[in-house]
DNA sequence: GCGTTCCTATACCAGTTAGTCCAGTCCTGA
DNA sequence: TCAGGACTGGACTAACTGGTATAGGAACGC
Protein backbone atom coordinates (compact mmCIF):
# COMPACT_ATOMS: atom_id res chain seq x y z
CA UNK A 1 0.00 0.00 0.00
CA UNK A 2 1.38 3.59 -0.18
CA UNK A 3 1.35 6.17 2.35
CA UNK A 4 -0.68 9.17 3.77
CA UNK A 5 -3.94 9.48 4.78
CA UNK A 6 -6.87 8.39 2.69
CA UNK A 7 -7.73 11.45 1.89
CA UNK A 8 -4.40 12.39 0.33
CA UNK A 9 -4.47 8.94 -2.16
CA UNK A 10 -7.87 9.72 -3.48
CA UNK A 11 -6.78 12.78 -3.65
CA UNK A 12 -3.68 11.52 -5.87
CA UNK A 13 -5.73 9.03 -7.60
CA UNK A 14 -7.88 11.17 -8.93
CA UNK A 15 -5.37 14.33 -9.67
CA UNK A 16 -3.46 10.83 -11.82
CA UNK A 17 -6.80 9.79 -12.75
CA UNK A 18 -7.41 13.70 -14.72
CA UNK A 19 -4.07 14.32 -15.87
CA UNK A 20 -3.96 10.82 -17.85
CA UNK A 21 -6.97 11.88 -19.47
CA UNK A 22 -9.33 9.41 -18.09
CA UNK A 23 -12.12 12.34 -18.13
CA UNK A 24 -12.52 14.12 -21.38
CA UNK A 25 -11.93 18.11 -20.69
CA UNK A 26 -15.92 19.40 -20.02
CA UNK A 27 -16.92 16.54 -18.91
CA UNK A 28 -18.47 15.84 -15.58
CA UNK A 29 -16.80 13.05 -13.01
CA UNK A 30 -19.52 10.34 -11.59
CA UNK A 31 -21.29 11.48 -8.73
CA UNK A 32 -19.67 11.61 -5.60
CA UNK A 33 -21.51 8.74 -4.12
CA UNK A 34 -19.81 6.42 -6.78
CA UNK A 35 -16.50 8.21 -6.80
CA UNK A 36 -15.85 7.31 -3.33
CA UNK A 37 -16.85 3.45 -4.12
CA UNK A 38 -14.54 3.70 -6.63
CA UNK A 39 -11.54 5.09 -4.88
CA UNK A 40 -12.94 2.68 -1.64
CA UNK A 41 -12.91 6.05 0.87
CA UNK A 42 -15.69 7.62 1.84
CA UNK A 43 -18.07 10.76 0.68
CA UNK A 44 -16.19 12.90 3.15
CA UNK A 45 -13.09 11.65 2.62
CA UNK A 46 -13.67 12.23 -1.20
CA UNK A 47 -14.93 16.01 -0.92
CA UNK A 48 -11.78 17.01 1.00
CA UNK A 49 -9.70 15.82 -1.94
CA UNK A 50 -11.91 16.99 -4.51
CA UNK A 51 -11.98 20.56 -2.86
CA UNK A 52 -8.72 20.15 -2.92
CA UNK A 53 -8.42 19.72 -6.81
CA UNK A 54 -10.91 22.46 -6.95
CA UNK A 55 -8.48 24.67 -4.75
CA UNK A 56 -5.75 24.02 -7.39
CA UNK A 57 -7.94 24.61 -10.36
CA UNK A 58 -7.71 20.99 -11.43
CA UNK A 59 -11.58 20.61 -11.14
CA UNK A 60 -14.88 23.05 -11.19
CA UNK A 61 -17.66 22.54 -8.80
CA UNK A 62 -21.11 22.71 -9.67
CA UNK A 63 -23.52 22.73 -6.97
CA UNK A 64 -26.18 20.09 -7.56
CA UNK A 65 -24.78 19.46 -10.50
CA UNK A 66 -21.34 17.34 -10.63
CA UNK A 67 -18.37 18.25 -10.93
CA UNK A 68 -16.28 19.33 -13.95
CA UNK A 69 -13.17 18.65 -15.71
CA UNK A 70 -11.85 22.28 -16.48
CA UNK A 71 -11.89 23.28 -20.68
CA UNK A 72 -8.99 25.39 -20.93
CA UNK A 73 -11.26 28.51 -22.64
CA UNK A 74 -11.28 31.61 -20.58
CA UNK A 75 -14.71 33.51 -21.18
CA UNK A 76 -14.02 37.00 -22.54
CA UNK A 77 -15.61 39.38 -21.27
CA UNK A 78 -18.88 40.89 -22.69
CA UNK A 79 -18.86 44.12 -23.77
CA UNK A 80 -19.07 46.65 -21.64
CA UNK A 81 -18.77 50.31 -21.18
CA UNK A 82 -15.30 50.78 -19.14
CA UNK A 83 -14.55 54.19 -18.16
CA UNK A 84 -11.36 56.29 -18.60
CA UNK A 85 -10.91 56.09 -14.96
CA UNK A 86 -11.83 52.52 -14.60
CA UNK A 87 -9.60 51.17 -17.76
CA UNK A 88 -6.77 52.61 -15.87
CA UNK A 89 -7.18 51.03 -12.47
CA UNK A 90 -7.87 47.51 -14.41
CA UNK A 91 -4.47 48.55 -15.81
CA UNK A 92 -2.75 48.94 -12.62
CA UNK A 93 -1.88 52.47 -13.34
CA UNK A 94 -3.20 55.85 -12.07
CA UNK A 95 -5.65 57.63 -13.60
CA UNK A 96 -4.96 61.36 -14.15
CA UNK A 97 -6.78 64.70 -15.21
CA UNK A 98 -6.05 68.10 -15.28
CA UNK A 99 -8.89 70.08 -15.79
CA UNK A 100 -8.21 73.06 -18.59
CA UNK A 101 -12.04 74.31 -19.01
CA UNK A 102 -14.78 74.39 -16.72
CA UNK A 103 -17.52 76.61 -17.57
CA UNK A 104 -21.93 77.08 -18.27
CA UNK A 105 -22.61 78.56 -21.77
CA UNK A 106 -25.77 78.10 -23.69
CA UNK A 107 -25.53 74.64 -25.91
CA UNK A 108 -25.43 74.62 -29.46
CA UNK A 109 -28.21 73.74 -31.93
CA UNK A 110 -26.89 69.76 -32.09
CA UNK A 111 -25.81 69.58 -28.89
CA UNK A 112 -29.25 70.57 -27.74
CA UNK A 113 -30.72 68.14 -30.46
CA UNK A 114 -28.45 64.91 -29.01
CA UNK A 115 -29.67 66.27 -25.90
CA UNK A 116 -33.14 66.47 -26.14
CA UNK A 117 -33.04 70.15 -24.15
CA UNK A 118 -33.94 73.62 -25.43
CA UNK A 119 -31.38 75.59 -27.80
CA UNK A 120 -29.43 77.50 -26.18
CA UNK A 121 -30.34 75.57 -22.60
CA UNK A 122 -27.61 75.94 -20.37
CA UNK A 123 -25.32 73.36 -20.51
CA UNK A 124 -21.84 72.52 -18.26
CA UNK A 125 -18.63 72.41 -20.99
CA UNK A 126 -15.79 70.36 -19.07
CA UNK A 127 -12.23 70.05 -21.02
CA UNK A 128 -9.94 67.82 -19.53
CA UNK A 129 -6.47 66.55 -20.39
CA UNK A 130 -6.15 63.16 -19.36
CA UNK A 131 -3.52 60.42 -18.78
CA UNK A 132 -2.03 57.66 -17.28
CA UNK A 133 0.55 57.52 -14.76
CA UNK A 134 0.93 61.50 -15.55
CA UNK A 135 1.65 60.92 -19.43
CA UNK A 136 -1.60 62.60 -21.38
CA UNK A 137 -3.15 60.31 -23.21
CA UNK A 138 -6.60 61.64 -23.74
CA UNK A 139 -7.96 65.42 -24.48
CA UNK A 140 -11.82 65.35 -23.52
CA UNK A 141 -14.58 67.09 -23.73
CA UNK A 142 -17.81 66.45 -22.03
CA UNK A 143 -21.05 68.62 -22.62
CA UNK A 144 -24.11 67.90 -19.26
CA UNK A 145 -27.18 69.71 -19.49
CA UNK A 146 -26.98 72.03 -16.78
CA UNK A 147 -30.25 71.32 -15.04
CA UNK A 148 -29.37 68.20 -14.63
CA UNK A 149 -26.06 67.90 -12.92
CA UNK A 150 -25.56 71.70 -11.52
CA UNK A 151 -23.02 70.28 -8.67
CA UNK A 152 -20.94 69.61 -11.86
CA UNK A 153 -20.27 72.80 -12.22
CA UNK A 154 -18.11 73.42 -8.92
CA UNK A 155 -16.94 69.83 -8.78
CA UNK A 156 -13.27 69.96 -8.46
CA UNK A 157 -12.39 67.21 -11.50
CA UNK A 158 -9.04 66.82 -10.94
CA UNK A 159 -7.59 63.48 -11.41
CA UNK A 160 -11.49 62.38 -10.57
CA UNK A 161 -13.86 60.08 -12.42
CA UNK A 162 -16.74 62.35 -14.03
CA UNK A 163 -18.69 59.14 -14.40
CA UNK A 164 -18.14 59.08 -10.44
CA UNK A 165 -18.60 62.88 -10.19
CA UNK A 166 -22.26 62.30 -11.74
CA UNK A 167 -23.45 59.36 -9.83
CA UNK A 168 -21.91 60.03 -6.46
CA UNK A 169 -23.04 64.25 -6.83
CA UNK A 170 -25.78 64.01 -9.70
CA UNK A 171 -27.67 61.05 -8.89
CA UNK A 172 -27.00 60.36 -12.55
CA UNK A 173 -26.15 56.46 -13.32
CA UNK A 174 -25.27 56.46 -17.25
CA UNK A 175 -26.28 52.81 -18.53
CA UNK A 176 -25.67 53.59 -21.99
CA UNK A 177 -23.00 54.78 -24.41
CA UNK A 178 -23.73 55.29 -28.44
CA UNK A 179 -20.04 55.52 -29.32
CA UNK A 180 -18.40 56.48 -32.71
CA UNK A 181 -14.31 56.10 -33.40
CA UNK A 182 -13.04 57.23 -35.72
CA UNK A 183 -9.05 58.17 -36.86
CA UNK A 184 -7.71 61.74 -37.34
CA UNK A 185 -4.71 63.61 -37.76
CA UNK A 186 -3.23 65.64 -34.38
CA UNK A 187 -3.58 69.43 -35.28
CA UNK A 188 -1.12 71.31 -34.08
CA UNK A 189 -3.17 72.23 -30.63
CA UNK A 190 -4.29 69.07 -30.18
CA UNK A 191 -0.45 67.84 -31.13
CA UNK A 192 0.86 69.96 -28.06
CA UNK A 193 -1.58 68.77 -25.42
CA UNK A 194 -0.88 65.15 -26.16
CA UNK A 195 2.50 66.00 -26.23
CA UNK A 196 2.77 64.08 -30.07
CA UNK A 197 3.88 65.24 -33.33
CA UNK A 198 1.51 67.37 -35.43
CA UNK A 199 -0.38 65.49 -37.59
CA UNK A 200 0.28 62.01 -35.50
CA UNK A 201 -3.06 59.67 -35.73
CA UNK A 202 -5.45 60.20 -33.07
CA UNK A 203 -8.45 57.35 -32.08
CA UNK A 204 -11.36 59.75 -31.98
CA UNK A 205 -14.50 58.93 -29.81
CA UNK A 206 -18.20 60.66 -30.01
CA UNK A 207 -20.11 59.29 -27.16
CA UNK A 208 -23.69 60.10 -26.12
CA UNK A 209 -24.85 58.55 -22.96
CA UNK A 210 -27.90 57.62 -21.67
CA UNK A 211 -29.87 56.73 -18.51
CA UNK A 212 -31.52 53.23 -17.87
CA UNK A 213 -34.51 55.44 -19.12
CA UNK A 214 -33.31 56.51 -22.19
CA UNK A 215 -32.66 59.56 -21.69
CA UNK A 216 -29.06 61.11 -23.06
CA UNK A 217 -26.84 63.26 -20.15
CA UNK A 218 -23.96 63.44 -21.66
CA UNK A 219 -22.12 64.14 -24.84
CA UNK A 220 -18.87 63.08 -24.62
CA UNK A 221 -15.77 64.14 -26.97
CA UNK A 222 -12.29 62.50 -26.66
CA UNK A 223 -9.09 62.48 -28.57
CA UNK A 224 -6.77 59.61 -27.68
CA UNK A 225 -2.88 59.42 -28.61
CA UNK A 226 -3.04 56.52 -31.33
CA UNK A 227 -0.11 54.76 -30.19
CA UNK A 228 -1.59 54.43 -26.12
CA UNK A 229 -4.73 53.77 -26.38
CA UNK A 230 -7.32 51.10 -27.63
CA UNK A 231 -10.58 50.56 -28.04
CA UNK A 232 -12.45 47.07 -27.17
CA UNK A 233 -15.95 45.59 -27.37
CA UNK A 234 -17.14 42.93 -28.14
CA UNK A 235 -19.91 42.62 -30.93
CA UNK A 236 -22.88 40.61 -31.95
CA UNK A 237 -24.45 39.03 -34.71
CA UNK A 238 -28.12 39.06 -34.72
CA UNK A 239 -29.25 35.49 -35.48
CA UNK B 1 -17.92 27.74 -13.91
CA UNK B 2 -18.15 30.68 -11.40
CA UNK B 3 -20.81 31.03 -8.32
CA UNK B 4 -24.40 30.36 -7.43
CA UNK B 5 -26.68 28.17 -8.64
CA UNK B 6 -27.01 26.85 -12.14
CA UNK B 7 -30.06 28.62 -12.41
CA UNK B 8 -28.63 32.06 -11.22
CA UNK B 9 -25.86 31.70 -13.61
CA UNK B 10 -28.28 30.78 -17.17
CA UNK B 11 -30.23 34.40 -15.83
CA UNK B 12 -26.85 36.19 -15.73
CA UNK B 13 -26.02 34.98 -18.84
CA UNK B 14 -28.98 35.62 -20.49
CA UNK B 15 -29.22 39.07 -18.49
CA UNK B 16 -25.84 39.82 -20.18
CA UNK B 17 -26.77 38.50 -23.74
CA UNK B 18 -29.74 40.53 -23.41
CA UNK B 19 -27.99 44.18 -22.53
CA UNK B 20 -25.66 43.49 -24.47
CA UNK B 21 -27.68 42.94 -27.78
CA UNK B 22 -27.22 39.69 -28.59
CA UNK B 23 -31.23 39.11 -29.32
CA UNK B 24 -32.78 42.13 -30.92
CA UNK B 25 -35.77 44.24 -29.60
CA UNK B 26 -39.13 42.51 -30.52
CA UNK B 27 -37.38 39.26 -31.15
CA UNK B 28 -37.91 36.05 -30.65
CA UNK B 29 -35.33 33.74 -28.76
CA UNK B 30 -34.94 30.42 -29.91
CA UNK B 31 -36.51 27.47 -28.52
CA UNK B 32 -36.31 27.02 -24.67
CA UNK B 33 -34.87 23.55 -25.80
CA UNK B 34 -32.28 24.95 -28.04
CA UNK B 35 -31.53 27.67 -25.06
CA UNK B 36 -31.34 24.81 -22.36
CA UNK B 37 -28.25 23.17 -25.07
CA UNK B 38 -26.91 26.22 -25.25
CA UNK B 39 -26.06 27.57 -21.88
CA UNK B 40 -25.66 24.20 -20.68
CA UNK B 41 -28.47 23.46 -18.26
CA UNK B 42 -31.81 21.63 -18.22
CA UNK B 43 -34.52 23.34 -19.50
CA UNK B 44 -36.21 23.08 -15.97
CA UNK B 45 -33.29 25.03 -14.89
CA UNK B 46 -33.44 27.63 -17.94
CA UNK B 47 -36.99 28.12 -16.88
CA UNK B 48 -36.56 29.36 -13.63
CA UNK B 49 -33.94 31.49 -15.34
CA UNK B 50 -36.83 32.78 -17.76
CA UNK B 51 -39.11 32.87 -15.63
CA UNK B 52 -37.06 35.34 -13.14
CA UNK B 53 -36.01 37.36 -15.98
CA UNK B 54 -40.10 37.86 -17.23
CA UNK B 55 -41.06 38.48 -13.76
CA UNK B 56 -37.95 41.54 -13.95
CA UNK B 57 -39.31 42.76 -17.03
CA UNK B 58 -36.61 41.81 -19.08
CA UNK B 59 -38.45 39.22 -21.17
CA UNK B 60 -41.99 38.44 -22.29
CA UNK B 61 -43.66 35.06 -22.64
CA UNK B 62 -46.19 34.54 -24.72
CA UNK B 63 -47.77 30.31 -24.85
CA UNK B 64 -46.93 27.93 -27.38
CA UNK B 65 -45.53 30.65 -29.19
CA UNK B 66 -41.56 31.62 -27.66
CA UNK B 67 -40.02 34.31 -25.75
CA UNK B 68 -39.70 38.00 -26.84
CA UNK B 69 -37.35 40.50 -26.02
CA UNK B 70 -39.75 43.27 -25.17
CA UNK B 71 -39.39 46.36 -27.78
CA UNK B 72 -37.81 49.36 -26.30
CA UNK B 73 -39.37 52.75 -26.69
CA UNK B 74 -36.26 54.76 -27.54
CA UNK B 75 -32.79 53.84 -28.11
CA UNK B 76 -30.55 53.26 -30.75
CA UNK B 77 -29.61 49.67 -31.72
CA UNK B 78 -27.41 48.21 -29.71
CA UNK B 79 -24.37 46.79 -30.38
CA UNK B 80 -24.42 44.61 -33.13
CA UNK B 81 -22.24 42.72 -35.62
CA UNK B 82 -22.51 43.90 -39.29
CA UNK B 83 -20.26 42.83 -42.14
CA UNK B 84 -18.73 45.39 -44.03
CA UNK B 85 -20.64 44.54 -46.64
CA UNK B 86 -24.50 45.11 -45.05
CA UNK B 87 -22.91 48.14 -43.59
CA UNK B 88 -22.46 49.48 -47.13
CA UNK B 89 -25.82 48.15 -48.43
CA UNK B 90 -27.34 49.49 -45.31
CA UNK B 91 -26.19 53.48 -46.61
CA UNK B 92 -26.90 52.40 -50.25
CA UNK B 93 -23.46 51.84 -51.48
CA UNK B 94 -22.28 48.83 -53.36
CA UNK B 95 -19.84 47.15 -51.78
CA UNK B 96 -17.02 45.89 -53.66
CA UNK B 97 -13.73 43.79 -53.26
CA UNK B 98 -10.81 42.89 -55.17
CA UNK B 99 -9.19 39.78 -53.68
CA UNK B 100 -5.07 40.58 -53.57
CA UNK B 101 -3.90 37.50 -51.64
CA UNK B 102 -5.37 33.76 -50.78
CA UNK B 103 -3.49 31.24 -50.35
CA UNK B 104 -2.78 28.39 -47.81
CA UNK B 105 -0.04 28.60 -45.42
CA UNK B 106 1.04 27.25 -42.08
CA UNK B 107 -0.01 29.59 -39.04
CA UNK B 108 2.01 31.53 -36.72
CA UNK B 109 1.87 31.63 -33.36
CA UNK B 110 0.37 34.07 -32.10
CA UNK B 111 -2.41 32.91 -35.12
CA UNK B 112 -2.54 29.32 -33.79
CA UNK B 113 -3.10 30.26 -30.44
CA UNK B 114 -5.69 32.84 -31.06
CA UNK B 115 -7.50 30.49 -33.07
CA UNK B 116 -6.65 28.01 -30.64
CA UNK B 117 -5.14 25.40 -33.21
CA UNK B 118 -1.97 23.45 -33.34
CA UNK B 119 1.45 25.60 -34.54
CA UNK B 120 1.88 25.52 -38.30
CA UNK B 121 -1.86 24.26 -38.79
CA UNK B 122 -2.63 25.00 -41.79
CA UNK B 123 -4.60 28.22 -42.38
CA UNK B 124 -6.16 30.32 -45.09
CA UNK B 125 -5.26 34.03 -45.55
CA UNK B 126 -6.75 36.34 -47.79
CA UNK B 127 -6.16 39.83 -48.33
CA UNK B 128 -8.37 42.02 -50.40
CA UNK B 129 -9.22 45.53 -50.85
CA UNK B 130 -12.61 46.87 -50.03
CA UNK B 131 -14.06 49.46 -51.21
CA UNK B 132 -17.94 50.91 -51.32
CA UNK B 133 -18.73 51.95 -55.17
CA UNK B 134 -15.25 51.25 -56.26
CA UNK B 135 -13.70 53.43 -54.10
CA UNK B 136 -11.04 51.64 -51.95
CA UNK B 137 -11.99 52.50 -48.01
CA UNK B 138 -10.56 49.30 -46.63
CA UNK B 139 -7.47 46.95 -46.57
CA UNK B 140 -8.57 43.70 -45.28
CA UNK B 141 -6.23 40.55 -43.75
CA UNK B 142 -8.54 37.10 -42.95
CA UNK B 143 -7.25 34.38 -41.45
CA UNK B 144 -8.96 31.40 -40.94
CA UNK B 145 -8.26 27.41 -40.22
CA UNK B 146 -8.32 25.79 -43.26
CA UNK B 147 -9.71 22.10 -41.54
CA UNK B 148 -12.57 24.04 -40.84
CA UNK B 149 -13.07 26.19 -43.82
CA UNK B 150 -11.45 24.74 -46.62
CA UNK B 151 -13.87 25.82 -49.26
CA UNK B 152 -12.79 29.35 -48.55
CA UNK B 153 -9.12 28.32 -50.58
CA UNK B 154 -11.04 28.43 -53.81
CA UNK B 155 -13.99 30.41 -53.22
CA UNK B 156 -14.06 33.24 -55.40
CA UNK B 157 -14.26 36.24 -52.89
CA UNK B 158 -14.60 39.08 -55.17
CA UNK B 159 -17.38 41.77 -54.39
CA UNK B 160 -18.44 38.85 -52.09
CA UNK B 161 -19.26 39.05 -48.30
CA UNK B 162 -16.90 36.32 -46.72
CA UNK B 163 -19.52 36.21 -43.93
CA UNK B 164 -21.50 35.18 -46.43
CA UNK B 165 -19.26 32.46 -47.67
CA UNK B 166 -18.30 31.05 -44.46
CA UNK B 167 -21.87 30.61 -43.57
CA UNK B 168 -23.44 28.77 -46.76
CA UNK B 169 -20.17 27.34 -47.98
CA UNK B 170 -18.58 26.30 -44.45
CA UNK B 171 -21.64 26.42 -42.73
CA UNK B 172 -19.92 28.69 -39.92
CA UNK B 173 -21.95 31.05 -38.47
CA UNK B 174 -20.27 34.19 -36.58
CA UNK B 175 -21.87 34.96 -33.80
CA UNK B 176 -19.64 37.14 -31.48
CA UNK B 177 -16.52 38.97 -32.49
CA UNK B 178 -13.88 40.66 -29.72
CA UNK B 179 -12.75 43.92 -31.56
CA UNK B 180 -9.84 46.23 -31.03
CA UNK B 181 -9.84 49.51 -32.36
CA UNK B 182 -6.34 51.67 -32.70
CA UNK B 183 -5.48 54.75 -34.79
CA UNK B 184 -2.32 54.16 -36.92
CA UNK B 185 -0.79 56.12 -39.98
CA UNK B 186 -0.75 54.51 -43.37
CA UNK B 187 2.91 53.53 -44.25
CA UNK B 188 3.39 53.42 -47.98
CA UNK B 189 2.59 50.46 -49.00
CA UNK B 190 -1.54 50.85 -47.19
CA UNK B 191 -1.32 54.21 -48.34
CA UNK B 192 -1.13 53.69 -52.14
CA UNK B 193 -3.62 50.90 -51.56
CA UNK B 194 -5.88 52.75 -49.98
CA UNK B 195 -5.42 55.70 -52.45
CA UNK B 196 -4.28 58.53 -49.39
CA UNK B 197 -0.99 60.53 -48.54
CA UNK B 198 1.60 58.82 -46.35
CA UNK B 199 1.58 59.17 -42.92
CA UNK B 200 -2.86 59.90 -43.25
CA UNK B 201 -4.56 58.01 -40.17
CA UNK B 202 -6.02 55.41 -40.50
CA UNK B 203 -8.42 53.10 -38.03
CA UNK B 204 -7.49 49.53 -37.96
CA UNK B 205 -9.49 47.37 -36.44
CA UNK B 206 -8.79 43.66 -34.90
CA UNK B 207 -10.84 41.18 -34.64
CA UNK B 208 -11.51 37.27 -33.43
CA UNK B 209 -14.86 35.90 -34.18
CA UNK B 210 -16.46 33.44 -32.44
CA UNK B 211 -19.13 30.86 -33.29
CA UNK B 212 -21.81 30.35 -30.81
CA UNK B 213 -20.39 27.38 -28.39
CA UNK B 214 -16.93 29.68 -28.25
CA UNK B 215 -14.76 28.63 -30.86
CA UNK B 216 -12.51 31.22 -32.41
CA UNK B 217 -13.26 30.89 -35.94
CA UNK B 218 -11.53 33.84 -37.50
CA UNK B 219 -9.18 36.08 -37.04
CA UNK B 220 -9.36 39.65 -39.01
CA UNK B 221 -7.40 42.81 -39.56
CA UNK B 222 -8.59 45.44 -40.81
CA UNK B 223 -7.24 48.77 -42.14
CA UNK B 224 -9.88 51.82 -42.99
CA UNK B 225 -9.44 54.93 -44.42
CA UNK B 226 -9.97 57.56 -41.27
CA UNK B 227 -11.34 59.83 -43.33
CA UNK B 228 -14.17 57.50 -45.21
CA UNK B 229 -14.71 54.89 -41.99
CA UNK B 230 -16.34 55.24 -38.89
CA UNK B 231 -17.02 52.50 -36.11
CA UNK B 232 -19.98 52.86 -33.93
CA UNK B 233 -21.21 50.75 -31.48
CA UNK B 234 -23.38 50.97 -28.48
CA UNK B 235 -21.76 50.09 -24.88
CA UNK B 236 -23.50 48.75 -21.65
CA UNK B 237 -22.92 49.62 -18.46
CA UNK B 238 -22.27 46.68 -16.02
CA UNK B 239 -25.30 46.79 -13.33
C1' DG C 1 -6.75 7.89 31.38
C1' DC C 2 -7.68 12.02 27.96
C1' DG C 3 -8.17 14.86 23.83
C1' DT C 4 -7.25 15.46 19.00
C1' DT C 5 -7.45 14.19 14.35
C1' DC C 6 -8.90 11.58 10.65
C1' DC C 7 -12.19 8.73 8.83
C1' DT C 8 -16.82 6.26 8.12
C1' DA C 9 -21.69 5.99 7.86
C1' DT C 10 -26.17 7.88 7.58
C1' DA C 11 -29.72 11.00 6.74
C1' DC C 12 -32.03 14.97 4.88
C1' DC C 13 -32.44 19.13 1.88
C1' DA C 14 -32.77 22.07 -2.15
C1' DG C 15 -31.38 22.31 -6.84
C1' DT C 16 -30.90 19.81 -11.19
C1' DT C 17 -31.65 16.55 -14.80
C1' DA C 18 -33.91 13.83 -18.31
C1' DG C 19 -37.90 12.34 -19.66
C1' DT C 20 -42.91 12.33 -20.92
C1' DC C 21 -47.22 14.16 -22.22
C1' DC C 22 -50.19 17.93 -23.44
C1' DA C 23 -52.46 21.75 -25.87
C1' DG C 24 -51.77 25.67 -28.56
C1' DT C 25 -49.39 27.89 -32.69
C1' DC C 26 -47.50 28.06 -37.11
C1' DC C 27 -46.36 26.65 -41.71
C1' DT C 28 -46.95 23.97 -45.80
C1' DG C 29 -48.91 21.32 -49.27
C1' DA C 30 -52.92 19.06 -51.12
C1' DT D 1 -59.86 25.96 -47.62
C1' DC D 2 -58.47 22.44 -44.98
C1' DA D 3 -55.52 18.74 -42.94
C1' DG D 4 -51.42 17.38 -41.19
C1' DG D 5 -47.03 17.78 -39.27
C1' DA D 6 -43.52 20.27 -36.90
C1' DC D 7 -42.67 23.06 -33.31
C1' DT D 8 -43.81 25.83 -29.20
C1' DG D 9 -44.19 26.60 -24.13
C1' DG D 10 -46.59 24.38 -19.86
C1' DA D 11 -46.71 20.98 -16.58
C1' DC D 12 -45.31 17.07 -14.22
C1' DT D 13 -42.50 12.97 -12.40
C1' DA D 14 -38.70 10.13 -10.76
C1' DA D 15 -34.08 9.87 -10.13
C1' DC D 16 -30.00 12.04 -9.09
C1' DT D 17 -26.74 15.85 -7.53
C1' DG D 18 -23.81 18.26 -4.26
C1' DG D 19 -24.31 20.74 0.47
C1' DT D 20 -24.79 20.04 5.15
C1' DA D 21 -25.25 18.09 9.55
C1' DT D 22 -24.96 14.34 12.67
C1' DA D 23 -23.00 10.45 15.34
C1' DG D 24 -19.63 7.23 16.06
C1' DG D 25 -15.11 4.44 15.32
C1' DA D 26 -9.95 4.15 15.02
C1' DA D 27 -5.29 5.71 15.64
C1' DC D 28 -2.10 8.65 17.91
C1' DG D 29 0.34 11.76 21.39
C1' DC D 30 0.36 13.17 25.92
Amino acid sequence: MTTGTASTQAYEQLARDLTVGRYAPGSRLPGERELATQLGVSRATLRLALSRLESEGILQRSAQRGWFVPTQVIGEPPSTLQSFTEMARARGLRPTARVIRQEVRPAGMDEAAKLRIAPAAPVIEVDRLRGMDGTPVCFDVVVVPENRAAALATADLTDASLYDVLRERCGIEVHRSAYTLMAESADAELARLLGIGAGAPVLVGDEIAYTSDGTPVLIGHNKYRGDAYRFEADLFRRA
